[in-house]
DNA sequence: GACTAAACGAGACGGTACGTCGAGTCTTTGT
DNA sequence: ACAAAGACTCGACGTACCGTCTCGTTTAGTC
């Protein structure tokens, strides 16, 4: 990780900790990425921008680092024992993060990071591998169900399927019909069977 | 669009405004959207700063109305009279483009600028949209060839094609194989039969 | 004068040079010597900027020629048949200008000019010379009446009389009271009478 | 005081301000008020821009501060013995002022602010209301040597004797004359007679 | 439970860029 | 062909953050 571990991580390193955090996502929603002001973090955090420079080399680190430990870890697909169904829940799960007032920005916000900075870049390739994985369960299942072959690469499946859900929300800004994502789906299931 | 087009539009306003697109674009290539300064792109373009200030109200509707007049707009793909082989030459011009050392900062810039600001966003939406359009005679030719059903939507195809290229590469960050790229072509051509 | 001096002085041209000096005169009421702006008074009175600058080389050579025409060149002290009573009118008059929401101001920028540039200290000096000649008359009739000796001095009364009164208003910013301006005119007297 | 006074006024902090000081009366000697700019002020006392603005409000408020702390606030009248001498003194002090190369400008300077910003106003006030306490010594003299009575308020024939100097010499422009002088001594004296 | 180094709070600073405004000067355009 | 108005260069404004520094002060972990 970029952020310089503190030695003494107990007590109040770690209130402020979580309270950057917090606050780095709040500004994120509230001015966007280009609206990012650490200045304006600190004040929210309760804590002084020099605590944010000693700590953090950029506001790219910072995000970076934020992005590995906070948001959604924890998050699960459901798991239906129908690989279609299974599929569009998870589809439905990041269309719905893209709509929902605080994960969309956040999302938008790291991404533009990643554009910019190898270093955010780096941290959200992370997070994404994580999400995959964490999805890839609903493949997994599938194969030992018999529905797909042995062979398949579960998180190749599940890139398949979201691409085109980033690809026309995210970059052309052009919304995903229920259709459409029913179509992500199918490709991602075509590919598979192959 | 987002400029604030001259009311006098011969002669020098037209010089510089050729100047200012230039230079825009050569500054992202340099120092990336995150770095971009209004005050160093007039330098370059050998214009004050209060020419940008006074024809476009925020650096977004510069980038905007660059992307919109400048590059690439006369793009076209290759036409082999094989639906497959022309699919993967238009996908690996797209990749040649996030490869290059001029077109791809430019790709980035614009898209972090379309995940900050709407005026933005929708410029690259028609950009991508037209470049969309450009494609998408390789799909109408093997329409007419009957490789495809006369109802193939052509630009579908070409979207499905070119998302998870976007995906890897930009999103997260990860090489595209010939492999799969290939996969991508086929897929998209596939899909299409049904 | 520092004015060019139209060549066709009729018609329009007077027309806009009325309007003109009724803008600054306005705009220096309103926002002051410092916050004087010849755009903003080349709008106001319905003038394109350039006419301005064709006109006049600054906005000092404007506030002079404003100042040599237009205002309250036809003043004319009281004449009470009683040295004393008259010279507390004219002081009286002067004080009142200070107040007064117009003439405040525009004396206040006057003089904030003519302390930055020579041409409107010019100006200010032959708008004062002017005045004091206009108020003489006041000691000329006591001069005829013999309550002053023949050789007197009739500007350098008025001089004396008005001297205190300008210094407490405008450069020590105090307030001048009734007895104040008694003890001037009485000092002005008593020293014109040896 | 219109100043922000700093909470560390020791060491470089100390050091800055009378830098600042410094430039700001070389700058205006050398452009006048209209002239200032505190972008060279900054420069030219080797400080930022931003330190100016972090430290006073508006270049009037600078000025204040500056008038209040730096110059001649040591200045003290010579005091012969004889209350005209001593009026003649103070007086050629003050024209000797307007003429100096370095107090006239500046004092031209204060006086414009003055005109302009009540801040500049008050501090001017402050100023003039010290000088007047100072050269009052000569008429506090005058009072214990019997030349004057008792009652007079010494500050009240300072006045009169410098509001002729100041009105002949910053209003209406015309040059003081030895007799000239003499006779704003005479005046003073005669006020305070009675 | 006291000590010591780590972490923090606080203020000031030099610096870059912002977006705006006004001063003056050119130059395109319409008549 | 020429005046009018639009577009321009230039300098400065006042602001916002950036990233750095120097000091004290608090606090976490250790002995």
């Amino acid at each position: 990780m970029t952020s310089t571990t503190p030695r003494r991580p107990g007590g109040r390193t770690a209130r402020n900790t979580r309270a950057i955090y917090d606050a780095l996502f709040a500004e994120l929603v509230e001015r966007g990425h280009a609206g990012l002001s650490l200045e304006r973090v600190a004040t929210r955090a309760g804590v002084h921008k020099s605590t944010l420079y000693r700590r953090w080399p950029t506001s790219d680190a910072l995000l970076a680092a934020a992005l590995a430990e906070h948001p959604r870890n924890d998050w699960t697909p459901e798991r239906n024992g129908d690989l279609e169904r299974d599929l569009i829940g998870v589809g439905q799960a990041v269309l719905d993060g893209f709509d929902d007032p605080v994960v969309g920005p956040i999302s938008r916000a790291c991404l533009a990071a990643a554009l910019d900075s190898p270093a955010a870049a780096e941290a959200l390739s992370a997070f994404l591998a994580d999400q995959h994985r964490r999805a890839a369960v609903v493949v997994t299942d599938a194969i030992d169900r018999g529905e797909l072959p042995a062979g398949t690469d579960p998180v190749a499946v599940i890139e398949r399927l979201v691409a085109p859900l980033y690809y026309r929300r995210l970059i052309t800004g052009k919304p995903v019909t229920e259709a459409g994502l029913a179509d992500a789906a199918r490709v991602a299931i075509r590919l598979a069977r192959d």
